[in-house]
DNA sequence: TATGACCGATTGTCTGGCAATCTGTCAATA
DNA sequence: TATTGACAGATTGCCAGACAATCGGTCATA
């Protein structure tokens, strides 16, 4: 805990016209592996809301030892995809539908915000892959297929949240898109919602392109509106009310 | 990791008035108390911007294992308190004022969204109480008292995000001031900024208390850009540019 | 039916250990 | 002189094993 200033490493990506940027090497940590596949277990659905985590039992599944499991856990605790209660251990928590309508109002607050932010922002390059990640979001709707859907969706938004020029957002997005995951993938494939979708991100694209905020907002919100009602839709059969 | 929805505890706060809402217990834990000591290090400035953590002091001189400590670590981390580098162990971040804005423009967002929220949303009795928190604001102002000011602030705002309905929104929040807890610390105590914040404030309060959602968005807009100004000011010393 | 005592399962935490990697030093080299 | 290479100490990443505390459930008892 000695001060080190001397060994700080304050990596700035500089304004500079491309140069070698970012080119760290940096190893893997186990722990950060076994995080991320915790995640993906939660995205996918192998890890279901309230499911119950017993240390032992993951810990040799996955092939690491309890204590590096802990550590992965107390990240995912921190990102609220799990709940640790004390000496009960941890699980995966059930959203309730009202907390889930809390999520997609900061949701509205948020996208809408890139959005906006995006429309004076992006550049002419950034502008071209928003309207590729659409085109494949169309095809994919055509297609009906539902993978490439949310994979095209993902990339549509990822590339906003790039664009839009902070970096906050992206990551507070990213946590509460995280928390919502369960509910979004029943909704996006439900039978129907892929031609509005489509519609809604192309309201968004538009407005983006014509370089105006005000509608680009707008869009975004009645995008998270629809989507929020789609989820709310398909909660239904997950949870009686 | 089997399903066990049998033992899955869903307390959800009932809207029924008084009754004893949520009384469970909850035993600590030592991995907790280690995390929160070490926020607390933070915020006081022990420990300060581009200090490297040692996990082996550092453990020692909290008293508990290496272990536990990097549990608490991961926590941090989630929270962006902290860094970790591979390999190279966990430091405590430097904050660019080009990274400080970032925050301070969702700050407004999510603070002018709250406040708006309050002014239909909030109850009498909270209404009450944002006002003797705006007063004992007042009382510090006059009486020079700096960490009285402080927790005043803490207070108000506390009792504007509970009663926003949005407990999201309070959840981001609070990770967004821990991270810039640094500047504010600084900025909060320039000389001469307390009577402005005072009169912003005061302007916040008086729009909820007249249910006028439109101005105290504004009101809370207009007050974090005034802080975002103050810690501009402050943060010329620690770091010049 | 309610109470209390017991028991296996699981968590919370610690100790100790070891390989891998980093940092800094210093000599050898171009 | 500036770069390279080799080495040593410090520190991290990860593991195994252990043990007390606590939880959840069962069963006998009142």
């Amino acid at each position: 805990m000695k001060g080190a200033m001397s060994t700080m490493l304050t990596h700035k990506r500089k304004a500079g016209p491309v140069a070698l940027g970012d080119i760290r090497m940096s190893p893997r940590l186990l722990v950060d592996d076994v995080a991320q596949k915790m995640r993906e277990l939660i995205f996918s659905g192998a890890l279901r809301p309230g499911d119950r985590i017993v240390e032992t039992d993951l810990s040799k599944l996955l092939g690491v030892s309890r204590p590096l499991l802990r550590e992965a856990i107390r990240t995912l605790q921190a990102e609220r995809l799990c709940i640790v209660t004390p000496h009960r251990g941890a699980h995966i928590p059930m959203l309730e539908w009202t907390d889930a309508v809390k999520i997609y109002d900061v949701r509205e607050l948020l996208e809408g915000e890139a959005c906006a932010l995006c429309a004076t922002a992006i550049r002419e390059d950034e502008l071209r892959e928003l309207e590729q990640a659409l085109m494949r979001f169309g095809d994919a709707v055509s297609a009906e297929a539902p993978v490439d859907r949310v994979e095209a969706t993902r990339q549509f938004y990822a590339i906003i949240l790039r664009a839009c020029g902070n970096p906050i957002i992206e990551e507070l997005l990213q946590g509460l898109l995280a928390r919502v995951s369960f509910l979004r993938a029943q909704s996006m494939h439900r039978p129907g919602r892929a031609p509005f979708s489509y519609a809604e991100m192309n309201a968004i694209y538009e407005a983006i392109r014509d370089r105006d905020a005000d509608h680009a907002r707008e869009a975004a919100i009645r995008h998270v509106r629809n989507a929020r009602d789609a989820a709310r839709a398909a909660f239904a059969p997950a949870k009686r009310d």
